[in-house]
DNA sequence: CGACTTTGACCCGCGC
DNA sequence: GCGCGGGTCAAAGTCG
């Protein structure tokens, strides 16, 4: 089967309003994604004058952009604030929003009121992360990660329309127990158990989307306990870098925000990192491509001789664990300093 | 022969 | 309490 993942879409095709959104609980939880989110159900709204909204983020001051010095105290503390309002705002909205789906889901037949009930389970999920007792964003995306680690994933997986089995090559090994047609979906659900390890309770749901017959959409739940046998040719749930339970959310500033659904085949990590005061300053941006070790790593670190670092550079990012390893570091970072 | 898939039956939670 | 629908079981079939 050729198939090619599709990786952490931050909205299910196509754009939709609450009732039919999707949150896939592997996803970006940062206020960047809950912006997209939030854009496509309520329309245009005024992120603050740092919002760059060709970018879908908060540019950081220019000084610091151009010269690589450190983020004055106050900035951050400015943009943490800001930060805190879009997040207020944003459930604010939600709250909106939900109380119109109830009354539609209320006013409306029982079907869909069943229909809808796993959908909106999952999107519950991630805001009540947030809405209980959180008192920061750290707090949210702790909460959010324990989460994603107990409950459940998705993959979108775009395979050839006419291929008609339900793989998705993960690198895991799965045995199928069951496979049902469901009301809201003519394609067979399939389901998987994990057969690599003999109590891995981790199971898979699989069914092509109902609104793309090309693509598959894989539901992981549980957590692995056990190493990944195979790398994955695809993001897969329980192949993170640690070996064990999701991986860490991919974090991606799309270059488009009004195209947020499917990103390219090759699963791409692209990180624009807001230095931290007191942090010494690795490099501007760092690049990393997991799928063709062509991961390029730049330094301004003038007290490291260059041809050192870029040896080392090299042997470290031939190892795919190393850059996944590294990728779910400076993603955890990036989140100390909201 | 073992591993895996298929498929009908069964279980159970949820809504009415 | 009943019916519906999703999820799981397990026996039979298939394949290498």
């Amino acid at each position: 089967m050729k198939s090619t993942l599709v990786t952490t879409p931050t909205l299910h095709p196509p754009p939709m309003d609450l009732n039919s959104v999707v949150v896939d609980t592997s996803l970006d939880l940062s206020i960047n994604s809950f912006r997209h989110h939030e854009n496509h159900c309520k329309g245009e709204i005024d992120f603050g004058d740092n919002y760059d909204r060709d970018e879908g983020r908060t540019e950081r001051p220019s000084a610091a952009k151009q010269e690589g010095t450190t983020v004055p105290l106050e900035e951050l503390n400015r943009i943490k604030s800001e930060n805190k309002k879009l997040t207020e705002m944003l459930f604010t909205m939600y709250g909106d929003l939900r109380s119109q789906m109830m009354d539609m889901k209320s006013s409306g037949n029982g079907s869909t009121t069943r229909k809808r009930k796993y959908e909106d389970y999952e999107w519950h999920n991630v805001i009540r992360i947030c809405e209980s007792s959180a008192n920061s964003d750290e707090e949210v995306y702790r909460r959010a990660q324990e989460s994603t680690r107990t409950k459940v994933s998705r993959v979108y997986v775009r395979i050839d329309p006419s291929d008609m089995s339900l793989n998705v090559k993960d690198g895991y090994h799965w045995r199928k127990y069951g496979q049902k047609v469901t009301r809201d979906n003519p394609s067979p659900r399939a389901y998987f158990k994990c057969s690599f390890a003999p109590n891995c309770p981790v199971k898979k749901k699989v069914q092509r989307s109902v609104d793309d017959p090309s693509v598959l959409v894989a539901t992981y739940e549980g957590e692995h306990n056990h190493h990944c046998p195979t790398q994955p040719k695809i993001v897969s749930p329980g192949c993170s870098s640690t070996s064990q339970g999701y991986p860490k959310p991919v974090f991606v500033l799309p270059n488009s925000p009004s195209t947020p659904v499917m990103r390219s085949p090759t699963p791409n990590v692209v990180l624009d990192l807001v230095q931290q005061p007191g942090l010494p300053n690795p490099a501007a941006k760092q690049h990393v491509r997991e799928s063709d070790n062509e991961e390029t790593f730049s330094t301004e670190d003038n007290n490291l001789p260059q041809l050192w670092v870029q040896q080392m550079a090299s042997s470290l990012t031939r190892d795919p664990n190393f850059t996944a390893a590294l990728a779910a570091a400076v993603s955890g970072r990036i989140f100390e300093t909201w």
